[in-house]
DNA sequence: TTGTATGCGTTATCAC
DNA sequence: GTGATAACGCATACAA
């Protein structure tokens, strides 16, 4: 069954092309009566236009492209949840890519959703990717660039990110006012923006309480399960009584090596995370953590690529975090 | 900065454009020496394949679309990770969408891709779609369909699903091997094959071991956390000493209420889930549960789909479940 | 092996 | 307000 086309509605009328097509795209200079009598022969012939075709003709599809690292996080599936109440009302569809944290698979990515044709695209890059070369082929293809959470700053494009610094900054300061003495920081790699941040907010905070700033007790590896449960241990032997995690999942590990050496949390240790992943409330104890606002992120996102796309404005927008207090970090004052 | 062509690069070489076509099409027809200088003459243009013109005249696209209720979850995010490695290496790209278990958005998302003229679509319908009717659309306008995990059998389509029956048997069966008792069901709606092929497991394990099946602690409502909890009071009420949960989150919700009423698991119950998400093995006793296989069931799927395609074979393929057995069922026997 | 001609379905620019 | 015509970029049947 051939899909029907505007010419086909056309010859069923006795009218043109021209006529079908103006009628369907509410195009005005068409009467009242004949563009009544089409939308209806139009949906009794189950006649879907062809984005395809018509995306052609007008140089410019309807769908952008999002790029996360992956999307079983709760973070990026949040901001892509966001993206697509602000996108789908707005006419656009968007295809959603991961990187998988790999700068081969990112730039594979981007090269689908350029051959694709996308109006614009929403980017947080991935962990490998430490420079802006393959986003910069976004740009100069024209495409509309919004970058989200992870960014570098050298590319023509609207940002949307986390107050970091100030998050860290609150997430430190509550371990301090818990009564924590030595109060280490695990953080991620130090070519992003998210991590330098974080560690900044993290020695602002130590700094403006008069606390001494002690690099022994900064790792700064990644922010995973692993390296979390890894660096606990030469946490405790550097005599940590505590630790800002720029990651739950870092968090997470911390915890499970405090579980078995019997290490007492929040007594003895304190711990506060970043994300609140969907695991966090779970733990025992609940997990203190600086929640993201993944959802508004992707609404910024989008809304930064409609200001770009139609009033070609570019906006740096910042949202802030808010420090989700549970148990881990909430001892008796001594 | 207009886009190369390949008009634009048949100029430049003093050629035509349908030799240009032909090379980077891989066309046999075209001589070696003709492809070398082609090739380098598009990749020094920095030319890129505009898809929609290519697809528009080929009559059919490179891309399937894949609808599942929501992306958050970690069976539905391993889904999509299984057929992108499926997909991508055999040329097509994946469009993911989102029908928040809501007809509607279900309903949107189908017209989506098929204005977008998908090659083919695997989804997994929302819970409020009870019948076939909106994918009927798909299959009348010719794209091919693969359904996976929820599915209608009135639908010509490939189905790809857990088996759910006799995962549901071993689960009940772990708990009755542990020796508990009065062993009800926490399941979803009926008019599910999941959820019915699980209720069935459960019913079997029970009669063939010889225990009597209750229907008054067989609960039926949905699988969220809340009604975990809320049944669970029930469940206690009728003498039940543990619960098979058709979805982790049920589960958890089951575990928060034996916490807040100090009913110790699984000493004096116990539970077993079905998905095994990431908090299961987190939680305080950790989880049994079942696992789904969920890169599996993506890769099936999206290998069905191109048998579909490609052979025009349809398939029906069942992915055995694995229960991990954890704490939360594994009390002495008495 | 290469060139010529045509059309995929739609929209934009004319003219009427 | 409507119709005729061309063009978006590419791929293919046919001719050479």
């Amino acid at each position: 069954m051939a899909k029907t086309t505007i010419s086909d509605i056309a010859k069923a009328l006795g009218i043109t092309p021209s006529t079908v097509s103006r009628a369907l795209a509410g195009n005005s200079r068409v009467s009242e009566a004949t563009r009544m009598m089409i939308e209806r022969k139009a949906s009794e012939m189950g006649y879907e236009r062809n984005l395809l075709a018509s995306s052609l003709r007008k140089g410019f599809t309807d769908t952008v492209g999002m790029i996360v690292p992956r999307i079983n996080r709760q973070f990026f599936s949040n901001v892509i949840s966001g993206a697509e109440a602000i996108l789908n009302p707005a006419g656009f569809n968007l295809i959603i890519c991961q990187s998988h944290e790999r700068r081969e698979d990112e730039r594979r990515a981007i090269a689908t959703l350029i051959r694709n044709q996308v109006a614009g695209m929403l980017v947080s890059h991935s962990l490998e990717s430490t420079s802006s070369e393959s986003l910069r082929e976004v740009v100069d293809q024209g495409v509309v660039l919004v970058q989200f959470d992870r960014i570098f700053d050298d590319l023509e494009s609207s940002t949307v990110v986390n107050d970091n610094f100030s998050g860290a900054y609150e997430a430190t300061k509550h371990l301090i006012e818990a009564g924590y003495h030595r109060i280490g920081h695990l953080g991620g790699d130090d070519q992003s923006n998210v991590y330098i941040e974080r560690r900044r907010g993290y020695i602002k905070a130590l700094t403006d309480a008069g606390m001494a700033v002690d690099e022994d007790i900064i790792f700064g590896d990644s922010i995973t399960r692993d390296k979390g449960f890894y660096n606990m241990a030469k946490a405790l032997d550097k005599g940590c009584d505590a630790l800002y995690c720029a990651g739950d999942y870092a968090a997470l590990g911390v915890m499970e090596y405090a579980r078995h050496n019997h290490i007492d949390i929040p007594g003895q240790f304190g711990v506060v995370g970043t994300a609140n992943e969907n695991f966090a409330e779970l733990l025992v104890p609940s997990l203190t953590t600086l929640e993201q606002n993944a959802t508004e992120i992707g609404q910024r996102a989008a809304q930064a690529f409609l200001d770009m796309r139609f009033n070609g404005v570019v906006s740096n927008i910042v949202v802030s975090m808010k420090l989700i207090v549970r148990d881990s970090a909430s001892r008796q004052h001594k």
